[in-house]
DNA sequence: GTAGGGTTAG
């Protein structure tokens, strides 16, 4: 017997494992529980595999409670937990009680279902020791509720200082900062771990201050400490800091672990500095210790933040067998940062398991690189498999994904999934409803969501006042302004964007001017919304002035505003004058060769008309090919010019029929520029715009039933033609039709247009 | 056999 206990202590492979196996067959001894219950610790101990273990586990013929306790202990360490009920029923049938001590790694490995062994343990009115309780005790403190941990600890005869830190850090996890501060000042006598839990705790709620703090008054110090506050550092983004608190942890002549390595690597991420993480490397690599895959992964992470693509997806190959989730996850974000979503994709779908983290990550992936449909579909598919839950860092990307999109219905449609799934969004979720709504034209429920929040910060204000900007309702963007000083929420240069444009979109000259002359320090793009404000009211002159007399060089957007207002208001010299500026500032802007152009052609002036169509043709400026879309039932509907391809085609074609037929009986064809005169052959790659938003609002009238609010969702500017149509269609119509184009809202209503733009 | 620190997504 004692032969083979010493050999059974020197095991160090799952190779020796097996020859002692076959020696104690030899011997008969194989089927002791003794022996059965030895080789079952040493296949925990080595990572035997499952089926070789429980064919050691039935050698016993009638298991024990040693040999069965290992097992459990071997399910749990494998994290089987349905195996480790399995043998818990199992031993009751038996009647084998197990060892105390099996309780506490059984709830600890057994994450959320560690609930069925307190259970279990109440019903048996077993006697807790003191590991057991606080085992229990640290199951309530990470799952919840905090208040069960909190009465079982209450109700403890005596407690350890394993019970207080346990409990301090539970309410950490939770968030109760209050609470863990008072029981950290009852505490009648605490360690390291207790400062260390306290310094963990503040730099998790991102009181970096008060971390600080306790970590200058603590009176001792281990590695754990010195890494608790150097990554919290980290985590919240002061790399400096963090470089610098590991450097004096340096100079006290401390060694630094793994962790530290973690922590110091993420830093150079953020600073985009690999240097010093290289050296660290090297110096911890020149103690003997090989950089787990814990900063192997963060090492992959930065070179792929600085830049390095190549030097990460060699870490990331080079793993191997110790990839984790997290590998995965990282290096698609990296090619996701980069725009190669190909490659995100093909690692996103060769990967042997998903988490929540993967899917947001090829989610925001697509959604921000302009594959808005794509990350819905995707969105569409994580729910369909049902295996994981969504959360808010899903729900803001697929939202705002479908802000990009203006889909209304489907906009709607997940703003029911977060109520009927009870995801919780905090500020940067409600945030993005707000976009979302704003860009899909309902004001309403943007302003709804905005007045429902709780806390709301300057993006808050912001993305509702861009929002109201967009719609022209200038009114109440400056209502939300004083509600702002009310509220003493500091605005910023956005917000004044915000403003002015709002007062730009509905002519609001005078509360412009007030709100421009508030400005402390007014940067450029303040001034363009000043020469917009100006030039849609139709003070060109003094929109000019301001050009002149600004602090900086206009850019071409500035000049566009007054450009345009020049066509508008028939200023033929300040059109020449500004198009000429605009010609050298974007000589490959068609926009401005036809807007010029148009100037001359409303004037009569045919021949400088075709003078500068000709300029822009020898130029080889061409205009870019456009489309339009409706969504319609949870679908987007695509338009281009001449297009045929819609099963409704031929409808639609004939509502454009009707639509051309109303428009001439209203006596609409006087006009030379009128919508749907004909246009020549070579004519039309210019007429693009129009055509495909004419086929997208008469798709919409054809879907829509009578007397219903029509939404035509675009993504080129409203040309000047079809604003005239639509207008005139309202009117007729008696319908209220939406129209966006790139960032704002028309709201046609009894032939009129809600935008104070020029038309 | 109890308690403190780690990498990824917005």
């Amino acid at each position: 017997m004692s032969h083979f206990n010493f050999i059974a202590k020197q095991i160090r492979s799952q190779n020796q494992l097996k020859q002692l196996h076959a020696q104690l067959i030899q011997n008969s001894l194989h089927n002791q529980d003794f022996w059965v219950a030895q080789l079952i610790h040493l296949c925990t101990r080595l990572h035997a595999a499952p089926r070789y273990t429980t064919q050691v586990f039935y050698l016993a013929p009638q298991p024990d409670v040693f040999v069965c306790s290992n097992m459990l202990k071997y399910h749990s360490q494998m994290g089987a937990t349905n195996e480790v009920f399995a043998l818990f029923d199992q031993m009751q049938e038996a009647n084998v009680k197990p060892v105390a001590f099996v309780y506490p790694l059984l709830i600890k490995s057994s994450g959320k279902a560690g609930i069925q062994f307190h259970a279990h343990l109440l019903k048996r009115g077993l006697n807790y020791d003191k590991y057991i309780q606080n085992a229990v005790m640290g199951f309530y403190c990470k799952y919840g509720p905090i208040e069960s941990a909190r009465e079982l600890f209450d109700m403890m005869p005596e407690r350890t200082i394993a019970d207080w830190n346990s409990i301090i850090s539970g309410y950490w996890n939770w968030g109760n900062e209050v609470e863990a501060q008072k029981l950290f000042d009852l505490m009648p006598e605490k360690n390291v771990i207790t400062w260390t839990a306290m310094v963990s705790g503040y730099a998790k709620v991102n009181d970096l201050e008060s971390a600080r703090r306790y970590f200058d008054k603590m009176p001792e110090k281990s590695t754990v400490s010195w890494n608790a506050m150097i990554s919290g550092y980290a985590h919240n983004g002061l790399a400096q800091e963090a470089i610098e608190l590991f450097n004096e942890m340096m100079s006290f002549g401390l060694t630094p672990d793994e962790t530290t390595c973690v922590a110091v690597v993420s830093s150079c991420s953020m600073l985009g500095d690999p240097g010093l993480a290289e050296s660290l490397v090297k110096r911890i690599a020149e103690k003997g210790t090989c950089p787990n895959h814990f900063v192997k992964t963060a090492l992959l992470d930065m070179y792929a933040k600085c830049g390095n693509l190549n030097m990460a997806r060699k870490i990331f190959d080079g793993l191997g067998e110790c990839r984790n989730l997290v590998t995965w996850n990282a290096m698609i974000a990296a090619y996701t940062r980069v725009g190669d979503l190909a490659s995100a994709m093909g690692l996103f779908h060769q990967m042997p398991k998903k988490n929540v983290i993967s899917w947001n990550s090829i989610i925001a992936g697509c959604s921000q690189n302009g594959e808005s449909a794509m990350a819905i579909e995707l969105f569409k598919e994580m729910i369909a498999s049902k295996d994981l839950k969504p959360d808010e860092v899903t729900m803001v990307s697929v939202i705002s994904a479908c802000g990009h999109l203006g889909a209304l219905e489907l906009g709607n449609w997940v703003a029911n999934y977060l109520t009927e799934n009870q995801i919780r969004l905090s500020i940067l979720g409600c945030n993005s409803l707000i976009f979302m709504y704003s860009k899909c034209g309902s004001m309403r429920k943007a302003r709804k969501i905005f007045e429902e929040m709780e806390n709301r910060d300057v993006i808050s204000y912001n993305t509702l006042t861009t929002g109201f900007a967009a719609y022209g309702s200038g009114a109440e963007a400056l209502e939300l302004l004083s509600k702002m000083k009310q509220e003493s929420m500091q605005p910023d240069r956005i917000t004044y964007i915000g403003i002015l444009t709002a007062c730009s979109h509905s002519g609001l000259l005078e509360e412009g001017k007030a709100v421009f002359k508030s400005i402390k320090d007014p940067d450029i793009d303040h001034y363009a919304c000043m020469v917009d404000l100006y030039s849609r009211v139709g003070k060109l002159d003094e929109a000019k002035r301001l050009i002149d007399n600004m602090p900086m060089h206009p850019h071409a957007g500035i000049y566009g505003s007054l450009l345009n207002a020049s066509r508008v208001h028939k200023r033929i010299d300040l059109g020449e004058f500004t198009a000429n500026k605009l010609f050298e500032l974007e000589p490959e802007n068609s926009g401005n060769y036809v807007l010029l152009s148009n100037i001359y052609a409303s004037a009569g002036r045919w021949e400088d008309a075709d003078r500068i169509r000709g300029l822009m043709k020898a130029g080889g400026v061409a205009k870019a090919t456009g489309w339009s879309w409706v969504e319609h039932g949870g679908k987007i509907h695509r338009f281009v010019v001449g297009d045929h391809s819609h099963k409704l085609s031929d409808d639609i074609y004939r509502v454009l029929g009707e639509m051309k037929k109303k428009m001439m009986v209203a006596g609409y064809m006087a006009d030379k520029s009128c919508v749907l005169r004909d246009v020549e052959e070579e004519e039309k790659e210019e007429m693009v715009g129009t055509h495909s938003e004419k086929l997208a609002v008469a798709f919409a009238l054809l879907i829509s039933e009578p007397g219903a609010v029509i939404r035509v969702v675009k993504n080129l500017r409203v040309c000047r033609d079809c604003h005239m149509a639509i207008k005139i269609i309202s009117h007729l119509e008696k319908r209220e039709i939406i129209v966006r184009d790139n960032n704002r809202f028309h709201c046609f209503r009894d032939g009129l247009c809600s935008c104070n733009d020029y038309w």
